[in-house]
DNA sequence: GTTACCTATGTGATTGTATAACATTACAGA
DNA sequence: TCTGTAATGTTATACAATCACATAGGTAAC
Protein backbone atom coordinates (compact mmCIF):
# COMPACT_ATOMS: atom_id res chain seq x y z
CA UNK A 1 0.00 0.00 0.00
CA UNK A 2 2.69 2.67 -0.26
CA UNK A 3 3.61 4.77 -3.50
CA UNK A 4 1.86 3.31 -6.16
CA UNK A 5 2.62 5.10 -9.45
CA UNK A 6 -0.10 3.93 -10.99
CA UNK A 7 -1.15 7.04 -13.08
CA UNK A 8 -4.28 7.12 -12.51
CA UNK A 9 -5.13 10.93 -10.76
CA UNK A 10 -8.72 10.47 -9.65
CA UNK A 11 -11.01 13.32 -7.44
CA UNK A 12 -10.73 13.90 -3.66
CA UNK A 13 -10.83 12.68 -1.01
CA UNK A 14 -7.44 11.46 -1.83
CA UNK A 15 -5.52 8.29 0.13
CA UNK A 16 -7.68 5.34 -0.76
CA UNK A 17 -7.79 5.98 -4.62
CA UNK A 18 -4.71 4.85 -6.65
CA UNK A 19 -2.62 7.65 -8.10
CA UNK A 20 0.61 9.14 -8.98
CA UNK A 21 2.14 9.20 -5.74
CA UNK A 22 5.53 10.49 -6.86
CA UNK A 23 4.11 13.56 -8.34
CA UNK A 24 1.90 13.69 -5.26
CA UNK A 25 5.09 14.43 -3.22
CA UNK A 26 6.97 16.75 -5.49
CA UNK A 27 3.70 19.17 -6.04
CA UNK A 28 3.23 19.61 -2.66
CA UNK A 29 7.03 19.92 -1.91
CA UNK A 30 6.98 22.25 -4.29
CA UNK A 31 4.08 24.09 -3.25
CA UNK A 32 4.90 24.02 0.24
CA UNK A 33 8.35 25.95 -0.57
CA UNK A 34 6.40 28.72 -2.45
CA UNK A 35 4.18 28.89 -0.04
CA UNK A 36 7.04 29.55 2.29
CA UNK A 37 8.79 31.88 0.24
CA UNK A 38 5.89 33.85 -0.83
CA UNK A 39 5.17 34.19 3.19
CA UNK A 40 8.39 34.67 4.03
CA UNK A 41 8.44 31.68 5.96
CA UNK A 42 11.56 29.70 6.42
CA UNK A 43 11.32 25.88 5.17
CA UNK A 44 14.19 24.87 7.06
CA UNK A 45 16.02 21.42 6.40
CA UNK A 46 14.71 20.00 9.33
CA UNK A 47 10.98 21.03 7.98
CA UNK A 48 11.43 19.81 4.32
CA UNK A 49 12.31 16.30 5.99
CA UNK A 50 9.81 15.80 8.12
CA UNK A 51 7.04 17.40 5.46
CA UNK A 52 8.81 14.62 2.74
CA UNK A 53 8.94 11.41 5.86
CA UNK A 54 5.20 12.49 5.98
CA UNK A 55 4.59 12.31 2.24
CA UNK A 56 5.68 9.19 2.32
CA UNK A 57 2.52 8.21 1.83
CA UNK A 58 -1.56 8.17 3.17
CA UNK A 59 -1.18 7.25 6.31
CA UNK A 60 -0.81 9.02 9.99
CA UNK A 61 2.58 9.18 11.75
CA UNK A 62 3.76 9.27 15.42
CA UNK A 63 6.34 11.91 16.19
CA UNK A 64 8.56 9.48 17.79
CA UNK A 65 8.28 7.23 13.91
CA UNK A 66 9.04 10.60 12.63
CA UNK A 67 12.04 11.27 14.98
CA UNK A 68 13.53 8.10 13.91
CA UNK A 69 13.39 8.84 10.65
CA UNK A 70 15.34 12.09 11.47
CA UNK A 71 18.01 10.21 13.70
CA UNK A 72 18.53 8.40 11.08
CA UNK A 73 19.45 11.46 8.46
CA UNK A 74 22.01 13.14 10.77
CA UNK A 75 18.95 15.52 12.36
CA UNK A 76 18.88 16.05 15.91
CA UNK A 77 17.27 13.37 17.55
CA UNK A 78 14.89 14.34 20.61
CA UNK A 79 11.48 15.12 20.81
CA UNK A 80 11.56 18.83 20.35
CA UNK A 81 12.92 18.62 17.25
CA UNK A 82 10.10 16.82 15.57
CA UNK A 83 7.49 18.77 17.41
CA UNK A 84 8.72 22.05 16.53
CA UNK A 85 8.74 21.47 13.07
CA UNK A 86 5.53 19.45 13.21
CA UNK A 87 3.74 23.00 14.94
CA UNK A 88 5.42 24.75 12.08
CA UNK A 89 3.87 22.81 9.43
CA UNK A 90 0.46 22.31 11.30
CA UNK A 91 0.22 26.07 11.74
CA UNK A 92 0.97 26.81 8.82
CA UNK A 93 -1.70 24.68 6.99
CA UNK A 94 1.15 22.25 5.48
CA UNK A 95 0.13 19.21 7.63
CA UNK A 96 -2.44 18.14 10.04
CA UNK A 97 -2.21 16.16 13.37
CA UNK A 98 -5.03 13.35 13.57
CA UNK A 99 -6.72 13.37 17.42
CA UNK A 100 -7.84 10.19 16.98
CA UNK A 101 -4.22 8.27 16.32
CA UNK A 102 -2.07 11.35 18.30
CA UNK A 103 -0.35 11.27 14.91
CA UNK A 104 0.47 13.23 11.65
CA UNK A 105 0.05 13.43 8.02
CA UNK A 106 0.80 15.54 5.29
CA UNK A 107 -1.74 18.15 3.80
CA UNK A 108 -2.70 16.88 0.46
CA UNK A 109 -3.88 20.43 -0.78
CA UNK A 110 -1.80 22.95 1.14
CA UNK A 111 -2.41 25.78 -1.41
CA UNK A 112 -5.75 27.42 -0.06
CA UNK A 113 -7.49 26.99 3.28
CA UNK A 114 -9.73 24.73 4.49
CA UNK A 115 -11.35 23.06 7.13
CA UNK A 116 -10.45 19.45 7.15
CA UNK A 117 -12.05 16.50 7.77
CA UNK A 118 -10.92 13.03 7.38
CA UNK A 119 -11.51 9.29 7.26
CA UNK A 120 -9.33 6.74 8.72
CA UNK A 121 -9.28 3.12 8.31
CA UNK A 122 -8.94 0.73 11.50
CA UNK A 123 -7.90 -1.85 8.78
CA UNK A 124 -4.72 -0.49 6.85
CA UNK A 125 -4.66 2.49 8.58
CA UNK A 126 -4.55 5.04 5.28
CA UNK A 127 -6.06 8.56 6.14
CA UNK A 128 -7.97 10.37 3.27
CA UNK A 129 -8.33 13.76 3.86
CA UNK A 130 -11.53 15.87 2.36
CA UNK A 131 -13.07 18.90 3.80
CA UNK A 132 -16.05 20.11 5.90
CA UNK A 133 -17.90 22.96 6.47
CA UNK A 134 -17.56 24.15 10.19
CA UNK A 135 -20.30 26.63 10.24
CA UNK A 136 -23.00 24.03 8.71
CA UNK A 137 -24.57 21.15 9.92
CA UNK A 138 -25.64 20.32 13.16
CA UNK A 139 -22.42 21.62 15.15
CA UNK A 140 -22.76 24.73 12.89
CA UNK A 141 -26.64 25.18 14.36
CA UNK A 142 -25.40 24.09 18.19
CA UNK A 143 -23.03 26.54 17.78
CA UNK A 144 -25.55 29.30 16.70
CA UNK A 145 -28.06 28.53 19.26
CA UNK A 146 -25.87 28.84 22.24
CA UNK A 147 -23.94 32.10 20.48
CA UNK A 148 -20.24 29.61 20.73
CA UNK A 149 -17.71 30.77 18.45
CA UNK A 150 -16.25 28.20 16.54
CA UNK A 151 -12.44 28.60 15.79
CA UNK A 152 -11.09 25.32 15.15
CA UNK A 153 -12.65 21.79 14.62
CA UNK A 154 -11.96 18.36 14.55
CA UNK A 155 -13.80 15.94 12.22
CA UNK A 156 -12.93 12.35 12.14
CA UNK A 157 -14.47 9.57 11.17
CA UNK A 158 -13.17 5.79 11.64
CA UNK A 159 -14.02 2.92 9.85
CA UNK A 160 -13.17 0.59 6.55
CA UNK A 161 -11.73 2.04 3.10
CA UNK A 162 -13.37 0.53 0.26
CA UNK A 163 -10.41 -1.70 -0.45
CA UNK A 164 -10.05 -3.26 2.61
CA UNK A 165 -14.00 -3.76 2.28
CA UNK A 166 -13.42 -5.62 -0.59
CA UNK A 167 -10.95 -7.47 1.00
CA UNK A 168 -12.92 -8.56 3.74
CA UNK A 169 -15.60 -9.50 1.35
CA UNK A 170 -13.38 -12.25 -0.80
CA UNK B 1 -17.70 28.32 37.33
CA UNK B 2 -18.59 24.66 39.35
CA UNK B 3 -21.51 23.63 40.50
CA UNK B 4 -24.39 26.58 40.20
CA UNK B 5 -27.34 25.12 41.78
CA UNK B 6 -29.33 28.13 39.81
CA UNK B 7 -32.62 26.73 39.21
CA UNK B 8 -32.69 27.31 35.16
CA UNK B 9 -33.28 24.11 32.99
CA UNK B 10 -31.77 24.83 29.92
CA UNK B 11 -32.31 22.96 26.61
CA UNK B 12 -29.11 21.32 24.85
CA UNK B 13 -26.27 21.61 24.65
CA UNK B 14 -25.78 21.59 28.31
CA UNK B 15 -22.39 22.94 30.07
CA UNK B 16 -22.85 26.46 28.61
CA UNK B 17 -26.24 27.53 29.92
CA UNK B 18 -26.48 27.54 33.96
CA UNK B 19 -28.39 24.56 35.30
CA UNK B 20 -29.14 22.72 38.45
CA UNK B 21 -26.40 20.98 38.21
CA UNK B 22 -26.91 18.92 41.25
CA UNK B 23 -30.10 17.53 39.96
CA UNK B 24 -27.79 16.66 36.54
CA UNK B 25 -25.47 14.72 38.53
CA UNK B 26 -28.33 12.73 40.53
CA UNK B 27 -30.23 12.21 37.30
CA UNK B 28 -26.62 11.32 35.42
CA UNK B 29 -26.14 9.07 38.44
CA UNK B 30 -29.42 7.59 38.42
CA UNK B 31 -29.58 6.67 35.03
CA UNK B 32 -26.41 4.91 34.84
CA UNK B 33 -27.39 2.53 37.19
CA UNK B 34 -31.01 2.17 35.78
CA UNK B 35 -29.17 1.43 32.65
CA UNK B 36 -26.33 -1.19 34.25
CA UNK B 37 -29.13 -2.61 36.30
CA UNK B 38 -31.07 -3.11 32.79
CA UNK B 39 -28.30 -4.40 30.71
CA UNK B 40 -26.86 -6.39 33.36
CA UNK B 41 -23.79 -4.46 33.67
CA UNK B 42 -21.94 -4.35 37.03
CA UNK B 43 -22.00 -0.73 38.08
CA UNK B 44 -18.74 -1.12 40.44
CA UNK B 45 -17.87 1.07 43.38
CA UNK B 46 -14.85 2.53 41.24
CA UNK B 47 -17.39 2.80 38.27
CA UNK B 48 -19.37 4.67 39.74
CA UNK B 49 -16.75 7.08 41.22
CA UNK B 50 -15.15 7.97 38.18
CA UNK B 51 -18.42 8.88 36.89
CA UNK B 52 -19.39 10.98 40.21
CA UNK B 53 -15.64 12.58 39.57
CA UNK B 54 -16.18 13.33 35.82
CA UNK B 55 -19.75 15.02 37.19
CA UNK B 56 -18.47 16.97 39.28
CA UNK B 57 -18.48 19.67 35.76
CA UNK B 58 -18.70 19.82 32.85
CA UNK B 59 -15.06 19.88 32.10
CA UNK B 60 -13.21 17.60 30.53
CA UNK B 61 -10.62 16.02 33.27
CA UNK B 62 -7.08 13.67 32.70
CA UNK B 63 -6.61 9.97 33.48
CA UNK B 64 -4.13 11.15 35.54
CA UNK B 65 -6.21 13.51 37.33
CA UNK B 66 -9.04 11.41 37.99
CA UNK B 67 -6.63 8.73 39.10
CA UNK B 68 -5.72 11.50 41.85
CA UNK B 69 -8.74 11.86 42.85
CA UNK B 70 -9.28 8.38 42.96
CA UNK B 71 -6.37 7.70 45.32
CA UNK B 72 -8.07 10.03 47.55
CA UNK B 73 -11.32 8.22 48.12
CA UNK B 74 -9.18 5.00 49.12
CA UNK B 75 -9.40 3.35 45.62
CA UNK B 76 -5.98 1.87 43.60
CA UNK B 77 -3.75 4.61 42.29
CA UNK B 78 -2.08 2.92 39.35
CA UNK B 79 -3.50 4.26 35.91
CA UNK B 80 -4.84 1.08 34.84
CA UNK B 81 -7.70 1.19 37.62
CA UNK B 82 -8.69 4.79 35.91
CA UNK B 83 -8.33 3.37 32.16
CA UNK B 84 -10.26 0.43 32.99
CA UNK B 85 -12.94 1.99 34.56
CA UNK B 86 -13.29 4.78 31.84
CA UNK B 87 -13.13 2.19 29.16
CA UNK B 88 -16.32 0.53 30.69
CA UNK B 89 -17.91 3.98 31.40
CA UNK B 90 -16.93 5.11 27.44
CA UNK B 91 -18.38 1.65 25.74
CA UNK B 92 -21.21 1.75 27.58
CA UNK B 93 -21.95 5.36 26.38
CA UNK B 94 -21.98 7.20 29.75
CA UNK B 95 -18.78 9.07 29.01
CA UNK B 96 -16.74 10.29 26.09
CA UNK B 97 -13.30 10.66 25.23
CA UNK B 98 -12.48 14.41 24.11
CA UNK B 99 -9.83 13.70 21.59
CA UNK B 100 -8.87 16.89 21.60
CA UNK B 101 -7.79 16.79 24.89
CA UNK B 102 -6.71 13.64 25.82
CA UNK B 103 -9.39 13.48 28.75
CA UNK B 104 -12.85 12.37 29.45
CA UNK B 105 -16.58 13.76 30.29
CA UNK B 106 -19.51 12.25 31.46
CA UNK B 107 -22.04 11.83 28.95
CA UNK B 108 -25.16 14.27 29.63
CA UNK B 109 -27.98 12.14 27.81
CA UNK B 110 -26.90 8.51 28.42
CA UNK B 111 -30.26 7.32 27.98
CA UNK B 112 -30.67 6.98 24.70
CA UNK B 113 -27.50 5.90 21.88
CA UNK B 114 -26.15 9.48 19.92
CA UNK B 115 -23.30 10.27 17.79
CA UNK B 116 -22.11 12.83 19.96
CA UNK B 117 -20.57 16.28 19.18
CA UNK B 118 -18.57 18.51 21.35
CA UNK B 119 -17.83 22.38 21.93
CA UNK B 120 -14.66 22.88 23.75
CA UNK B 121 -14.03 26.17 24.96
CA UNK B 122 -10.31 26.99 25.09
CA UNK B 123 -10.54 29.78 28.15
CA UNK B 124 -12.50 28.01 30.46
CA UNK B 125 -12.68 24.46 29.52
CA UNK B 126 -15.93 23.93 29.60
CA UNK B 127 -17.27 21.43 27.25
CA UNK B 128 -20.50 21.35 25.62
CA UNK B 129 -21.91 18.11 24.33
CA UNK B 130 -24.54 17.88 21.50
CA UNK B 131 -24.82 15.49 19.10
CA UNK B 132 -23.76 15.13 14.93
CA UNK B 133 -25.02 12.91 12.10
CA UNK B 134 -22.23 11.60 10.64
CA UNK B 135 -23.76 10.05 7.54
CA UNK B 136 -25.46 13.61 6.30
CA UNK B 137 -23.03 16.75 6.14
CA UNK B 138 -19.77 16.92 3.35
CA UNK B 139 -18.86 13.73 6.04
CA UNK B 140 -21.11 11.56 5.04
CA UNK B 141 -21.15 12.53 0.96
CA UNK B 142 -16.94 12.11 1.04
CA UNK B 143 -17.30 8.65 2.51
CA UNK B 144 -20.18 7.76 0.24
CA UNK B 145 -18.97 8.83 -2.88
CA UNK B 146 -15.55 6.61 -2.17
CA UNK B 147 -17.29 3.61 -0.03
CA UNK B 148 -16.20 4.55 2.87
CA UNK B 149 -17.98 2.76 6.25
CA UNK B 150 -18.20 5.15 8.88
CA UNK B 151 -18.20 3.50 12.17
CA UNK B 152 -17.52 5.85 14.77
CA UNK B 153 -16.87 10.04 14.23
CA UNK B 154 -14.89 12.16 16.30
CA UNK B 155 -16.67 15.63 15.83
CA UNK B 156 -15.32 18.40 18.24
CA UNK B 157 -15.21 22.41 17.81
CA UNK B 158 -12.79 24.74 19.54
CA UNK B 159 -13.62 28.30 20.33
CA UNK B 160 -14.55 30.79 23.13
CA UNK B 161 -18.34 30.09 24.96
CA UNK B 162 -20.31 32.76 25.08
CA UNK B 163 -19.75 33.74 28.49
CA UNK B 164 -16.42 33.72 27.81
CA UNK B 165 -16.83 35.87 24.91
CA UNK B 166 -19.23 38.21 27.40
CA UNK B 167 -16.25 38.74 29.58
CA UNK B 168 -13.70 39.51 26.74
CA UNK B 169 -15.93 42.20 25.74
CA UNK B 170 -16.24 43.95 29.16
C1' DG C 1 -21.00 -26.13 51.05
C1' DT C 2 -17.51 -26.53 48.12
C1' DT C 3 -15.39 -26.29 43.72
C1' DA C 4 -14.58 -24.16 39.48
C1' DC C 5 -14.95 -20.29 36.75
C1' DC C 6 -15.23 -15.68 35.42
C1' DT C 7 -15.04 -10.89 36.20
C1' DA C 8 -13.16 -7.10 38.46
C1' DT C 9 -9.56 -4.95 41.16
C1' DG C 10 -4.85 -4.15 42.54
C1' DT C 11 0.16 -3.44 41.68
C1' DG C 12 4.67 -2.90 39.41
C1' DA C 13 6.88 -1.93 35.34
C1' DT C 14 7.13 -0.20 30.79
C1' DT C 15 6.11 2.17 26.50
C1' DG C 16 4.42 6.08 24.02
C1' DT C 17 3.22 11.12 23.61
C1' DA C 18 4.23 15.86 24.66
C1' DT C 19 6.31 19.90 26.86
C1' DA C 20 9.37 22.79 30.05
C1' DA C 21 13.64 24.89 30.55
C1' DC C 22 17.74 26.37 28.98
C1' DA C 23 22.21 26.58 26.00
C1' DT C 24 23.84 27.30 21.38
C1' DT C 25 23.86 28.43 16.62
C1' DA C 26 22.40 30.75 12.24
C1' DC C 27 20.68 34.61 10.13
C1' DA C 28 18.74 39.35 8.90
C1' DG C 29 18.92 44.08 9.60
C1' DA C 30 20.86 48.35 11.93
C1' DT D 1 30.36 44.40 13.31
C1' DC D 2 26.97 44.34 16.46
C1' DT D 3 22.56 42.93 17.80
C1' DG D 4 18.08 41.00 18.16
C1' DT D 5 15.42 37.17 16.73
C1' DA D 6 14.38 32.74 15.01
C1' DA D 7 15.78 28.02 14.78
C1' DT D 8 18.15 24.10 16.55
C1' DG D 9 20.00 21.18 20.07
C1' DT D 10 20.00 18.70 24.62
C1' DT D 11 18.45 17.21 29.31
C1' DA D 12 14.86 16.28 32.00
C1' DT D 13 10.23 15.58 33.08
C1' DA D 14 5.16 15.46 32.83
C1' DC D 15 1.29 13.24 31.03
C1' DA D 16 -1.11 9.24 28.48
C1' DA D 17 -1.71 4.40 27.83
C1' DT D 18 -0.72 -0.51 28.07
C1' DC D 19 1.43 -5.09 29.53
C1' DA D 20 1.83 -8.71 32.66
C1' DC D 21 0.60 -10.89 36.54
C1' DA D 22 -1.34 -11.53 41.32
C1' DT D 23 -5.49 -11.34 44.17
C1' DA D 24 -10.24 -10.92 45.61
C1' DG D 25 -15.39 -11.62 44.90
C1' DG D 26 -19.43 -13.24 42.99
C1' DT D 27 -22.04 -16.91 40.46
C1' DA D 28 -23.22 -21.37 38.86
C1' DA D 29 -22.58 -26.29 38.87
C1' DC D 30 -21.83 -30.08 41.43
Amino acid sequence: MTSDPTKNTTGDPLGFALHDHSACIGDTLAAAEARCAAQGLRFTPVRRRVLEILLQDHRALGAYAILDQLRDGGFGSQPPVVYRALDFLVVNGLAHKIERLNAFIACVHPSHAHAPAFLICRLCDVVAETHSSPARGTLGDAAKATGFQIERTVVEAEGVCPSCADKADA
